[in-house]
DNA sequence: CGCGTTACTTTACATGATGTCAAGTAAAAA
DNA sequence: TTTTTACTTGACATCATGTAAAGTAACGCG
């Protein structure tokens, strides 16, 4: 029974799962490689894992603790106004793509066939969402949220600019730089969510 | 060599195609399915496509040939300013998407794994950014570009916004209705691309 | 009429990845 | 010393794609 314990070879496991998804651009990472490079046999994974999908998703897991997340996320909910919450919201957020990436795109590729799959990335994917709301909100209670958007209609569209997916062809297809993409990202979202009149990165409003 | 004629068992094959790939939410669409719909045998599949890509590939042509992409993307060609031009290409684009999403899901799904699917379908996606550097250009050319971007910028984020994943983001996650849909995206393109001062749909610059 | 060509059928098989099963082993724990 | 734990080895089931080969029924044509 080694259930939930950070047995070492499990860690190993990760560790190999991590650096695979991230080198492979494109490249598929089997089973077998993970197994090849963790220096174990490709049975002995599923001993630690029930299955593929089980493994990406602890590995997504595994990421968000070695980059820190919530400590990225942490200056945005601190923020004072809720136009310093939208910047810092987009600015964590945006530089935490490029972290995650890697496990990232794997994940969203399995979501069409794996049920599993697409439950763990939704709900990662919502909690995001509940960023862009606590944003939005901020901007309401603020009276900064522009009249034309509903805080759900504002979330929804934040949340969207925002997607991994729209990251991936700005930056992938597009070629945009991660700064082009963040400083274009704070413009677009000051200039559709914030109340007219009211300047980038001068939150004093009242 | 039955080649690139449009013989009565292929046409039935595509038809056999398409329809399980629209109903298909989420259903696995097999080449024996398609066999199976298209009342012929598997291996009959294979004298008419050569893979799997390639009869995915040539379903998406045989839809756009069914749905007119053309004729709906006309008025937005005919345009007289940019900013109807802008306004008609959201809404001709917009309300393509959802015919189109049932062959493009699962040609989104398969770019991972293939080459020749992501070619594909690069290219027709290719074709729809062409269509909004068209729509920016044609607001520079009035004059009621917004200065904040380039024709490139705003070509890449236009694209971005009106991209597929974006919309089912917005129709399948959010829950929103096709109207809301494009709605928001006409309002959203107009406050991001033209110029301060200049209203929806009163494109009489000059 | 007979002949060959075309379009399809049937059966069999190779491949490649995931995942299962069972027996074996080496070292630590008891 | 025995037992348990963690892993190894090798074999096998499954599932979809794609290949290969031989058979057949209809059709056009000299």
């Amino acid at each position: 029974m080694m259930s939930s314990k950070n047995t070492p070879t499990r860690t190993k496991i990760l560790q190999a799962s991590l650096e695979l998804l991230e080198a492979g651009q494109g490249a598929e990472v089997r089973m077998s490689d993970i197994a090849k490079r963790a220096g174990i046999s490709r049975q002995a994974l599923y001993l630690h894992f029930a299955t593929r999908t089980e493994l990406l998703v602890e590995t997504t897991l595994f990421v968000d603790d070695l980059k820190g997340a919530d400590k990225r996320l942490a200056p945005s909910r601190a923020a004072k106004t809720g136009i310093e919450r939208l910047e810092a919201f987009v600015e964590a957020w945006g530089g935490y793509m490029p972290e995650i990436y890697g496990v990232g795109r794997p994940m969203m590729a399995m979501m069409d066939t794996d049920e599993e799959a697409a439950k763990a990335w939704n709900q990662r994917m919502w909690d995001v969402r509940e960023g862009c709301e606590a944003a939005i909100k901020a901007l309401k209670a603020d009276q900064t949220l522009s009249p034309v958007y509903s805080v759900n209609q504002a979330t929804d569209l934040l949340w969207t600019l925002l997607s991994v997916r729209s990251w991936e062809q700005l930056t992938q297809q597009c070629g945009w730089s991660q700064k082009k993409y963040i400083k274009s990202m704070k413009t677009l979202a000051h200039n559709t969510f914030v109340v007219a009149g009211t300047n980038l990165s001068q939150g004093k409003s009242k």
